[in-house]
RNA sequence: GGGCUCAUAGCUCAGUUGGCAGAGCGCGUCGCUGAUAACGACGAGGUCCCAGGUUCAAGUCCUGGUGGGCCCA
């Protein structure tokens, strides 16, 4: 089969589509397995995708990488398992699906259903795991889409019960009570990592309140909250014993204040007002805020009655503010249910019993928890309704009195407030009007600051008391050990050192959560003696079960069904229940390399495949996410295992950074930003995606590109039908990128010229491949260049594959096709045009050259971009030869072949190149256009391969720079101004103080006689402040500068220089070779075929011209495929245009013969 | 509040043991062009965040600030 045209204009997604095509049709995918099956294994890890919405293209990275080093492997000839993973389980799936059902709180949760919430869940993952995959195979991603594994499989949940069960057996699973953020819309507790994503700017209604003061009469403590709500729960009063208190004595009715001195007069958030919240604006209509100085003037005035020291004031006591409500009067705290109150507590005294001043003490840092500042100086201590407080209460035996319900409202025991939102700002309004009607408000404000609030909602965040179940992390040093022996890349991202810090200062593991939808803790609470059970698997549970197995065995171990069931407790024997509480996300996805693996099932096929040699993902939060649960779940698996047994859950871990808009910044679902994969996919091309992502160096943000929410567009989808909504009913939207039209035009264009070039001519030529291969040494210099330069891009590549570094794969691929581009190509254009003759071998190398780097090319870059190399792989290869492997993903990775590197001459090319770059400069500077032919060319090299390069690419040089002559000589410097310039690296440590006098008097010194001394090895002595001072050759730098008849350039000992001097003769051939221009130009808009034969008028008075058309008019027919040339006008239809050429008018007309 | 880290051209970033401040993109000029909207040469553009210190010499080392990012409180 012969080669064809190929087209300049290229649809690169239209090209994609029928690529997928071929790939389906052959059935690609398979015989790829096939091919390696039983080989050396390369085992992969996916980090599970979210499956709860479609695929972005931030999504895209990581699954580029992903496909990049499969096939790479596969290409080498490795066995792998090809299986993606996704993240089913969790609250982000519950929110969507509430969404969906309509349902709005937890109540209507239960009262729609479990069962059916739960399958809807279900169903949810399923859809949107299909939807991924689908775009996941648009992407060119090779994976085994029928075998994925879903965190939410019995398996998954499973093998995390067995872990969870051995964390139980060494005693590392634990109850415990904490002041959790808690949203009352979602109804559960957030980590502190969810809390980080929804932080957001708002006021509240701070309040100063006083506290009245046991035993001194009309003596008050003054506090501040921006919480009014949590004063019906204050049972203690915290100072510092650094600090100095002032006693205030108000006008207005003679009561005396204590708060710290330097309050009085602080300027609370004066940076605040001037400067905004870290980027965020102070509120408009919020006033700035007053002092307490202020804030007594305006009530009547004060005095001041001394100071006392914070520690003077530990241990009095005071009443608290709602010392009425029951809640306040219960021994041991307050709660609902009561039996969250630890049983430790159960003799301290009540909440109105025990307000007391304290002094919390110092952080582990040596800093006082309570200081001066924003507040009073005393702060209103809650344990029940704030995390920092719940501390102190524990150690200060202060009850911890807990209002709120799981959705944020009042509970019993509260008075009026029962039954009340804690957030919504009529309750506020009711605490303060109590405060007033008690005497106790002393002033309100309204108070701008940064509060926590739902990520997903929005609702803001209340602080609750709960009972959780953690995973104590008394065994950090061996997760730390596994993950100090963990390769991490890229290096710059200091990986190591990250995870390490993270798992240095986490706190114990809470895998508890109080919804529905996600892993069933394992865990049966025993209510009659106090004990639990954790149940490690599925076979132990049905063992166990007094009751309700059946509903697990025939649907799923989730809620409801789980909940069924009942075992008898090992203590005591009783009927017991499991606790209502679903598993943190994280455990699902920190548990897969046990349990996609079959670890519990076949011990065999998991010591295959684990460790993996590689995982990666995105690394932003990563490091307490899915990094820290991996290792720590494996730490804890193989916990116990000899040393030679332990295995880690994979060796290499390789992050990269995030996917931003244009404008670097992050994009959002929420305002349009956010590109959905298809979008991009079929506007911008995956291949162009992929070479993004794989080109990117991995530790920087990639400014992918910008969506235009306004510009609505019609795209095609997968089955080639046109769409304009995204499965999700989204709008399609114009997406535009500067990057990608680089990206394209820079790599793609380039590789496509290249093989359009190729093909064009092989066409017109019939090339053969069949023909024998010219042999290596028969072929010219420039071709064994190409070649051998070709074998040491494999090697590099190869090296950097494996190293599991992308971008310096892209960056050499790059750098070759500009050389083979602007080149090998450029240079050696007239043996592809020349007319065939027989046993033309320089003409058929130059074809098998160009052949096999373009095959070459194509193959070493399959792995980054699947879809253009396929096709160029089928056009130059595989329909021309029906033995060859059917995809090029079948065929073998290149191998480097020793026998055609050649590194001199490598280098002695590189020395062209340099070379010709300095001649041009030198062209350049003197204003000397390539056009104009110049007599010599004079190089002084500086190495060896400068020296032979002249002799051996003698020709390349005369007719890339247009000159007559080259030569090579060993001392130029006779046609040479020169200046010395210290070297101050040597003058300095020999000079010391004196060395910058040295160096300037080199300036003005006879550089010529200097350096010619220098140059016979002698020392010479210069002046410097009247003191003689010796120099030598490595003192000095020498610069070169040349006369009016010299163009010169000078890099380190390399001079070049080019004859200025233009006689007339050259004069003349210089305008023949700027009428050959126009000539070409006007063919080229005369729409002319490059082989057409034309009749040529060339009209001009300008005496010069003439004569040199007359003296080169051979050449010119040559050049242009002229006939003849005539001085008179043309007759007929022929092509004209008015030309100036080196300011004459020149009428230039053909037509063809 | 503490720890880590960063600050260099319009943008994104390199800058080695201290020795004349760089690249890519963008911009301007010129050149080259019968595969390539490609390519080449040249040029403009710098308070190397600020202030001290060490040194013959500091973008680089030290101290103190300022501003950003990450982590932990």
């Amino acid at each position: 089969m012969a080669f064809e045209k190929v087209e300049s204009k290229v649809d690169f997604p239209a090209l994609e589509r029928d690529v997928l095509r071929l790939w389906d049709s052959c059935d690609a995918f398979t015989k790829l397995r096939e091919k390696n099956r039983g080989k050396k294994k390369w085992s992969f890890l996916d980090g599970p995708i979210t499956a709860n919405n479609p695929m972005g293209v931030h999504h895209a990275w990581g699954r580029a990488y992903k496909d990049a080093f499969h096939r790479y492997f596969a290409m080498t000839g490795h066995e792998c398992r090809y299986q993606n993973g996704f993240d089913c389980q969790g609250l982000w799936v519950e929110i969507e699906v509430e969404k969906e059902l309509g349902l709005s709180t937890k109540a209507e949760i239960e009262s729609h259903g479990l069962d059916k919430f739960t399958e809807s869940c279900k169903a949810r993952v399923h859809k949107y795991a299909a939807i991924q995959s689908e775009q996941s195979k648009r992407l060119g991603y090779w994976m085994d889409w029928d075998d994925s594994y879903y965190t939410m499989a019995d398996d998954n949940n499973y093998t995390i019960w067995s872990f969870l069960k051995k964390c139980h057996e060494l005693g590392f699973l634990y109850k415990g009570t904490d002041v959790m953020p808690w949203s009352g819309r979602a109804g559960c507790a957030y980590s502190h990592m969810e809390i980080a994503e929804g932080r957001k700017l708002v006021t509240h209604t701070s309040v100063f309140v006083r506290f009245p003061l046991r035993g001194r009469e009309n003596e008050y403590l003054m506090v501040w909250t921006t919480t009014p709500w949590t004063l019906t729960s204050n049972t203690g009063a915290a100072v510092s014993g650094d600090l100095k208190y002032v006693k205030l004595r108000a006008k207005k009715d003679g009561a005396l204040y204590y708060f710290a001195a330097e309050n009085l007069k602080f300027n609370r958030l004066a940076k605040e007002y001037k400067e905004g919240f870290g980027g965020k604006a102070w509120p408009k209509d919020t006033p700035k805020l007053k002092t307490i100085h202020q804030i007594f003037m305006e009530h009547g005035g004060y005095e001041l009655e001394g100071e006392i020291s914070g520690s003077e004031m530990v241990g009095w006591t005071y009443d608290g503010p709602f010392d009425e409500l029951p809640a306040q009067q219960h021994a041991g705290g307050f709660a609902e249910p009561m039996d969250i109150i630890p049983a430790a507590n159960r003799d301290w005294p009540c909440g109105r019993d025990g307000h007391r001043v304290f002094d919390p003490g110092k952080t582990s840092k040596g800093a006082s928890y309570v200081v001066a500042g924003e507040g009073t100086g005393i702060v209103h201590s809650a344990p029940g309704c704030g995390d920092v407080d719940h501390g102190w209460g524990k150690v200060q035996k202060l009850v911890p009195i807990a209002p709120l319900d799981s959705a944020g409202r009042f509970i019993e025991g509260f008075g009026k407030f029962t039954g009340h939102r804690a957030t919504d700002p009529e309750t506020v309004e009711m605490v303060l009007s109590d405060l007033k009607e008690k005497g106790l408000l002393v002033a309100s404000e309204t108070y701008p600051h940064v509060y926590p609030h739902c990520w997903r909602t929005g609702d803001e965040l209340v602080f609750r008391l709960v009972d959780e179940w953690y995973i104590s992390m008394d065994w950090r040093d061996d997760i730390k050990e596994m993950a100090t022996q963990v390769n991490w890349l890229p290096a710059a991202m200091r990986g190591k050192d990250r995870e390490l810090d993270w798992l240095t200062t986490m706190k114990d593991w809470m895998i508890s959560k109080k919804r529905y939808w996600g892993l069933a803790l394992p865990i049966w609470e025993c209510h009659a003696c106090g004990s639990f059970d954790v149940i490690g698997g599925r076979d132990e549970l049905q063992e166990r079960a007094v009751e309700g197995f059946d509903q697990v065995e025939s649907n799923s171990p989730h809620r409801p069904y789980v909940d069924a069931v009942k075992i008898a407790c090992s203590n005591c024997g009783e009927p017991i229940s499991r606790i209502p509480d679903v598993g943190n996300p994280w455990l699902d996805a920190g548990i897969v390399a046990y349990s996609t693996t079959n670890y519990n099932t076949d011990r065999a096929y998991w010591e295959e495949w684990i460790p993996a040699d590689l995982i990666t993902e995105c690394f932003p939060g990563q490091f307490r996410n899915w990094f820290y649960a991996i290792l720590s779940m494996s730490a804890m698996m193989e916990k116990g295992k000899g040393k030679e047994e332990r295995r880690l859950p994979f060796k290499n871990l390789l992050g990269h950074a995030m996917v931003l808009d244009e404008t670097r910044r992050a994009m959002h679902k929420s305002d349009g930003t956010a590109i959905w994969f298809e979008e991009a996919a079929e506007q911008l091309g995956v291949d162009t995606m992929r070479w993004m992502y794989c080109g990117q160096p991995s530790t920087l943000d990639l400014p992918f590109g910008t969506r235009h929410p306004d510009e609505e567009v019609t795209i095609e989808g997968a089955d080639g039908a046109r769409i304009t909504h995204t499965v999700d009913g989204v709008r399609i939207c114009k997406v535009t990128s500067g990057p990608a039209d680089e990206t394209r035009r820079r790599v793609l264009m380039s590789l496509w010229n290249c093989y359009k070039f190729f093909c064009d001519y092989a066409r017109i030529d019939d090339f053969d491949l069949k023909t024998p291969k010219v042999p290596l040494e028969q072929r010219q210099d420039i071709d064994r260049w190409i070649l051998s330069d070709l074998q040491l891009v494999i090697r590099d590549v190869r090296a950097s594959f494996e190293a599991y570094d992308l971008a310096p794969v892209c960056r050499r691929i790059e750098k070759y096709l500009d050389d083979l581009s602007n080149w090998y190509i450029r240079r050696n254009r007239r043996r592809f045009w020349r007319g065939v003759s027989e046993g033309d071998t320089d003409k058929l190398a130059a074809y098998q050259t160009l052949h096999e780097a373009l095959v070459s090319v194509a193959k070493i870059s399959a792995p980054i971009i699947p879809f253009l190399s396929e096709h160029l792989y089928q056009k130059l290869v595989a329909i021309h030869d029906a033995s060859a492997p059917e995809s090029v993903h079948l065929t073998d990775f290149p191998e480097p072949d020793a026998a055609m590197i050649d590194e001199p001459l490598s280098e002695q090319v590189a020395a062209l190149l340099k070379i010709v770059s300095m001649a041009r400069a030198a062209r350049t500077v003197s204003k000397l256009k390539v056009r104009q032919p110049l007599a010599i060319l004079r190089i002084q090299p500086e190495t060896d391969a400068e020296r032979e390069t002249v002799g051996r690419f003698r020709d390349h040089l005369l007719e890339e720079l247009n000159v007559k002559d080259v030569s090579v000589e060993d001392d130029l410097s006779d046609l040479c101004e020169v200046t010395l310039v210290g070297n101050m690296k040597r003058l300095g440590p020999k000079h010391g103080k004196n060395a910058g006098a040295v160096g300037k008097a080199l300036g003005v010194v006879d550089g010529k006689a200097i350096s010619e001394a220098l140059g016979r090895g002698e020392s010479p002595e210069i002046d410097v402040h009247g003191e003689r001072v010796q120099i030598d050759a490595e003192d000095v730098t020498i610069e070169r500068s040349y006369g009016e008849d010299w163009a010169g350039v000078t890099q380190g000992v390399t001079i070049v220089l080019l004859d200025k001097r233009v006689t007339h003769e050259l004069k003349l051939e210089g305008l023949a070779r700027d009428v050959v221009r126009q000539v070409q130009n006007l063919r080229k808009d005369a729409d002319l075929d490059m082989e057409d034969r034309i009749s040529l008028s060339l009209v001009t008075d300008c005496a010069d011209l003439k004569e040199a058309i007359r003296v080169n008019a051979k050449y010119i027919e040559g050049e242009t495929l002229a006939t003849e040339i005539s001085g008179e006008p043309l007759d007929g239809d022929a092509s004209s245009t008015a030309v100036q050429i080196a300011g004459s008018d020149v009428m230039i007309s053909l037509k063809c013969v």
